[in-house]
DNA sequence: TTGTAAGCGTTATCAA
DNA sequence: TTGATAACGCTTACAA
């Protein structure tokens, strides 16, 4: 291994330009560009030419060279705003995957509501960066002004898992309620016929949607809601125990709970573990996201999985399409919204009911 | 505001350049940049009228121009493998606060071992970004080749918890074998006098330094190490599993374990509830991290909080002085630790042992 | 203190 | 199928 003498020099190496590869190839630089952007009409022996002198000399195009002579960045900004780590990780992977695979960046940001204006914030930041896209994850995703700004500005962008379908042009999503109505339907199957609902966070779009098809499966199986058994909660593990408490201190118990995300179950788990009650024999519990947490519980948490990495994926292939097609042409992009499927976890935190 | 009146067209609005704000403003453009590089022999009239003009015209500097025209790139890389969502959450907030407010922009990349050559990866990712420098976290920190790669191609970088803090320049890091005494000390002083320990993951660099850590605070108290306490884990919950209940197993039972991490303390947690052992009452339980499982287990795990964010942001503050420094003159920047301390948080899985 | 002119490494235009 | 040459929006000499 080379050593370097010191270790101060602000450029150790010289990187090779375009002008480098066209000599060493005997084209012009504009048959160079040709090759890199696959464009047509390169005879494939001069394309030949072209890539072995780009191996080499070790030549990797300018992307800041390419952004200012042309019109796209290759880079795709991330915008998110204080999601849970699992469920931010989850989508930079998937995002990142599909980016790196079309030769695009992903440039990371976050919105700071309290500081700033988030609008001016994200316009800021695509002016300067020059993005070719974002992708929005939730709650910025639920933020009508940003929607409108980037709409505006004509800035393709993608929405993870947005309130309103018919608010964004490109969006991927889940279905809550369909997977909140199976959960408790697998409850039902189970012959639970009391089930707590704790609810999740009244400003979260999802909450609302998951708490509708807990009533729906209630009601297509013929069991009564009662007032009782549902508590309002903030999707997190503290309300989640105050929750659990108060369904659990009727007279009449119910035999299972159904949280709204798992930090909320956890809670439960750790009422109900309080309380003696043991689980699930005395008391099953579900909840929703299949984060780490759901699997460090005892018992295990039954829980329903978003699939977070598919669906970023897809989103992210959803917006370079449309930077693609854009390019190509003023082809006005339909709206497309992709619905990704749910799943059942189960664990051992539910059960037939004892009784 | 302009409204489009379709949403096709690629782009709606129509940015402002250095020269419309120099006409504006009636200089050059020459002085509009010493402005907006804070540059010295500007009369401040002069900046005022531009900085007006800067404004009324909402420019924001195109990154891509600034790039290609000076050395700078106003771009940090962060490197990440597969370090946990919380950590790398952690990581992000603090580096990007300090990035957003040096002007600089985060460019979030994973190294895939599986798929290719790492060293070959950051290199290409190098050449097409020109990054100003990198964030290097676990275990990228650990790659001895990057690291080598990386000093030959003159990149500045800052390694987050590196396992030997002689390899690199600049880096920041959390004592962690100190920690790790820290804990064993307090157990020890609540009365503890058999703790079981269960070790990191073999090739994790901190993992070994908190298993000294526990050894060094036994020995100098004067307790003897019994090997049958101590058991091998990978840091996951599982291995918490099959670890606890190895250490449960023999006929001297401890009255407390200390696991290397949070995930394999939630596990040996499961073990004691499975066991019908009390925690704190039978059995202390302290982990290590303080990731969110510790505030949704039951009881609350007592453990080691490492400042994440506040190191990620020191790792950036070091990284942004080095670019300044460098590129200011060649003044050959010093090696660079620093150190950021623990604290232990105390919640209810550790107490006083019965007995 | 301010301005002029020459790039930086690409893509785009238009001609050959 | 190729290639000159002009942008792109800025910084950096170098003048004035």
């Amino acid at each position: 291994m080379v050593k370097s003498p010191r270790a101060k020099g602000p450029r150790t190496v010289t990187r090779a330009t375009i002008n480098d590869v066209a000599r060493e190839a005997n084209v012009a630089i504009k048959t160079v560009s040709r090759v890199l952007n696959n464009e047509a009409n390169v005879r494939p022996a001069t394309r030949e030419r072209v890539l072995h002198a780009i191996k080499a000399l070790n030549y990797s195009p300018n992307l800041a060279a390419r952004g200012l002579a042309g019109s796209k960045s290759f880079l795709i900004g991330l915008l998110y705003d204080n999601p849970s780590p699992h469920y931010m990780n989850g989508v930079q992977i998937g995002a990142l995957a599909r980016c790196r695979a079309e030769g695009f960046h992903l440039l990371v940001e976050v919105c700071t509501p309290e500081t700033k204006n988030v609008t001016q914030q994200i316009l800021t930041m695509i002016a300067q960066t020059r993005v070719d896209g974002v992708i929005l994850t939730p709650p910025v995703s639920d933020n009508e002004a940003v929607l409108e700004a980037l709409r505006r500005d004509g800035m393709p962008y993608v929405a993870i898992a947005p309130p309103k379908l018919s608010d964004v042009p490109l969006c991927v999503h889940m279905d809550d309620l369909r997977a909140a109505y199976d959960m408790t339907t697998y409850l039902l199957k189970l012959g639970h016929r009391r089930i707590g609902f704790i609810k999740g966070h009244p400003q979260h779009g999802a909450a609302s949607l998951r708490y509708n098809g807990y009533r729906e499966a209630l009601s297509d199986h013929g069991i009564k809601f009662e007032r009782t058994l549902v508590k309002q909660g903030y999707f997190s593990f503290e309300s989640g125990v105050d929750c659990a408490n108060a369904i659990l201190q009727g007279s009449a118990l119910p035999t299972a709970i159904f949280a709204a995300n798992d930090d909320m179950a956890a809670g439960a788990m750790a009422v109900a573990h309080q309380r003696g009650l043991s689980i699930p024999g005395d008391l099953s519990i579900a909840g929703f996201d299949d984060t780490p947490v759901a699997s460090l519980t005892w018992p295990g948490l039954t829980t329903i999985r978003q699939p977070i990495v598919e669906m970023a994926a897809g989103a992210a292939d959803l917006l370079l399409a449309t930077i693609k097609e854009r390019h190509h042409a003023g082809t006005p992009a339909v709206a497309l919204a992709r619905r990704f499927q749910h799943e059942i976890v189960l664990r051992a935190s539910t059960a037939v009911p004892r009784t």
